[in-house]
This record gives C-alpha cells, sequence and structure tokens, in this order.
DNA sequence: AATGCGTGGGT
DNA sequence: TACCCAAGCAT
C-alpha cells in the first residue's frame, strides 16, 4: 500500500465532505475532551443535544469542575454508562486543581487522567493539539481491517494496540484531521453493512475490495447472550404523597435513584422486613423490559401503600430532580395509575 | 485478558 | 424479531 497516496487521498476526500458537528466549530481542548466522552459507545445523533446543552450550562473546564456530581449525573440522565461523567468530573478536577485548569498539551500527563483511555487520549491530543497519536475506534478498525484482510479479533486488546502501532507508522503529521478522516469515513463510506465501495475514495488501496473479501471483516468472536432477570418493582406511597426511592451504591447505574426490587418470589413479609416499614397490599400495574448490553430485566410493576415513612421517602414532585435511569423511568411513569 | 457497563438506531 | 453496532474504559 502507497501511504503517501492513502493519506492525500483520504484527507482531500474528509477536506471535500466534512459534516458540520458542533465540537468541530471549537478548539477549545475542554469542549474536544467533553465531546470525546460523550462519543464513547455513542452515535454522534444521540450525542448532539446532550453536548449542546452541556456547553450551554457548562462553557468551562472550570464551570463543569465546580459543579456538583449529582447535578451532572442528572444532566447526563439517559445518555447511558454513567461513570464516564463521574470520571470526567474527577479528571476536570483534577486539571482544575493540578494543573491550572489547563487541558495538559502533553500526552503522557493527558492519559494518566481518569477516563481517558488509549482512544480518548489519542483523539484529544491530535484534534486539539496535533500530536501524533493513532484514535483508534470502531471506524477505524473496521476501516483497516479491511484495507490489510487483517483477520486478529479486533475485540482483544492486543490487536487494536497492534492497529494503532501500524497506524502510527504512517499517519501524516495532520494528525488530529487524519484521525477524524479515518473515523469519518467509517462512519458514511465503510458502513458495518453495506460499504459503499464503489465511491470509496481510497478504494484503490483496499485488499479487501481488490480480492471481493470485504464482508469478511473486521472479525469478531460473538457475544454472550445476555442474562434474562426477573423482578418485582414496588412504587411505595405513604399518605404524605411521598415515595420509596434508595440510591444505587455500586455497580449497575451507581449513583442513579431506583425504587425497590426485588426477585420475583420475595413476599410482602420479606419486603417490609429488608426495607423496614408496613406495607398494604400490592396491586398490580403493568409489565416493562428493558435491555442492557449484557442483562435484560423483566419488570413486574405493583403500586403499594404504606403508613411508615423514613429517609427513604421524596415528595414526588421532587422526584424528577432526582437521576434515573430509564429503567426505572419505564417503572415512573406508571404513576400516573395511581393517582 | 475477559468482563461489566446504558441506551437508542438500524436492519 | 433479534440481532449488531455506536468516536471505549476500568478493573
Amino acid at each position: 500500500m502507497n501511504y503517501k497516496l492513502f493519506n492525500e487521498s483520504l484527507l482531500d476526500w474528509y477536506y471535500e465532505v466534512r459534516r458540520d458537528l458542533p465540537w468541530r466549530e471549537t478548539s477549545d481542548p475542554y469542549k474536544i475532551w467533553l465531546s470525546e466522552v460523550m462519543l464513547q459507545q455513542t452515535q454522534v445523533k444521540t450525542v448532539i443535544p446532550y453536548y449542546n446543552k452541556f456547553i450551554k450550562k457548562y462553557p468551562t473546564l472550570d464551570s463543569i469542575a465546580n459543579e456538583n456530581s449529582e447535578s451532572l449525573l442528572k444532566e447526563w440522565e439517559g445518555l447511558g454508562y454513567y461513570n464516564r461523567i463521574r470520571n470526567f468530573h474527577e479528571a476536570v478536577k483534577e486539571v482544575q486543581s493540578t494543573y491550572q485548569s489547563e487541558v495538559p498539551n502533553q500526552p503522557e500527563t493527558f492519559f494518566t487522567l481518569k477516563g481517558v483511555g488509549p482512544y480518548i487520549g489519542g483523539a484529544v491530543q491530535s484534534i486539539a493539539f496535533n500530536h501524533k497519536i493513532a484514535a483508534v475506534d470502531g471506524n477505524v478498525l473496521r476501516v483497516m481491517t479491511r484495507l490489510t484482510e487483517d483477520s486478529r479479533d479486533i475485540s482483544k486488546q492486543k490487536t487494536i494496540s497492534s492497529i494503532k502501532a501500524h497506524i502510527e507508522t504512517f499517519m501524516p503529521d495532520d494528525a488530529g484531521n487524519f484521525n477524524q478522516a479515518m473515523m469519518e469515513l467509517g462512519a458514511t463510506v465503510c458502513t458495518p453493512r453495506a460499504p459503499k465501495c464503489i465511491t470509496c475514495p481510497v478504494q484503490a488501496h483496499c485488499e479487501s475490495f481488490k480480492n471481493n473479501t470485504v464482508n469478511l471483516y473486521p472479525f469478531k468472536k460473538k457475544a454472550k447472550a445476555k442474562k434474562e432477570l426477573y423482578f418485582n418493582v414496588y412504587l411505595i406511597l405513604n399518605d404524605q404523597n411521598e415515595i420509596y426511592l434508595y440510591k444505587e451504591t455500586k455497580d449497575l447505574l451507581q449513583g442513579m435513584y431506583k425504587f425497590p426490587k426485588f426477585d420475583v418470589d420475595t413476599n410482602v413479609e420479606t419486603i417490609e422486613d429488608k426495607l423496614h416499614i408496613e406495607l398494604s397490599q400490592p396491586q398490580f400495574l403493568g409489565e416493562e423490559k428493558h435491555i442492557f448490553t449484557h442483562k435484560v430485566w423483566y419488570m413486574n410493576i405493583y403500586v403499594v401503600h404504606t403508613t411508615s415513612t423514613n429517609d427513604h421517602f421524596v415528595p414526588l414532585n421532587e422526584v424528577r430532580e432526582l437521576p434515573m435511569s430509564v429503567a426505572m423511568q419505564k417503572v415512573y411513569k406508571y404513576i400516573d395509575e395511581t393517582i
């Protein structure tokens, strides 16, 4: 492969078709960094409204560093992978306290920050500061394995780091635009299904196109089946118009508020013991299914009344101020049927 | 190194 | 429908 010609063709194409995305209007490293965190495993279309909302509310690194973490989680609500905002918050606070609120223009330093891995590190350092580091995401893996007929498993970290090292042997000085061009090519031309090889600007350099093997790449081992879990979820109302909520403190949906949730075979007495309240007979409201990356929740939703109260009870008109997962929002919408 | 972590889009 | 996939990272 003639890398010089490849780079020229790719960049010429990119300058011509480049989409206007909100984070491409800025050279502020903080904003570029935020966009990359949001874009992790999340489609551009989904990110745009969240990015605009965050930039409006938190226009500077200091403004977000000074915000409290639960408010940030609330702003992030619905975007998923909630550890991203927790880690980003920790990272910007470190930049504020240790680096005088300046995003480090030095890869070794930047890579030490929470939530900054090989991709985000490479993307921010190349786009914001033009450091020559490859940003290898799913798009780039697809483009590269097809270009070179690479059959290795792209879900293995070893494969990714090897491809990253390969790219860094030929990527041009215009590192930020090169990285974005590779991703843009993967997103719009070298797509997972029905790639547009006929109009591909680097078709002449593509081994799998030449050998008609494009559909063999990239290779990835099949995902494990999702684990199916069955729960009863309770909307517990007291006579002061309050509802029982608790904050998840670990693992899945950490930091988000949830309604009490028990295995389907748990009886009311057990729930009363665990929650330290007395309950009336639960009334069945309906069922909801929620799909995560690696599990599926089947939820039976009940409403139940109590005369008790404790610290877990929140006034109904304040529930919407707390961060809640989409799964729990599906449950909460049944509240209308109880009033 | 393999697994856990959200949600929505697209076929 | 039931998948796969999306500008991946932490552990």
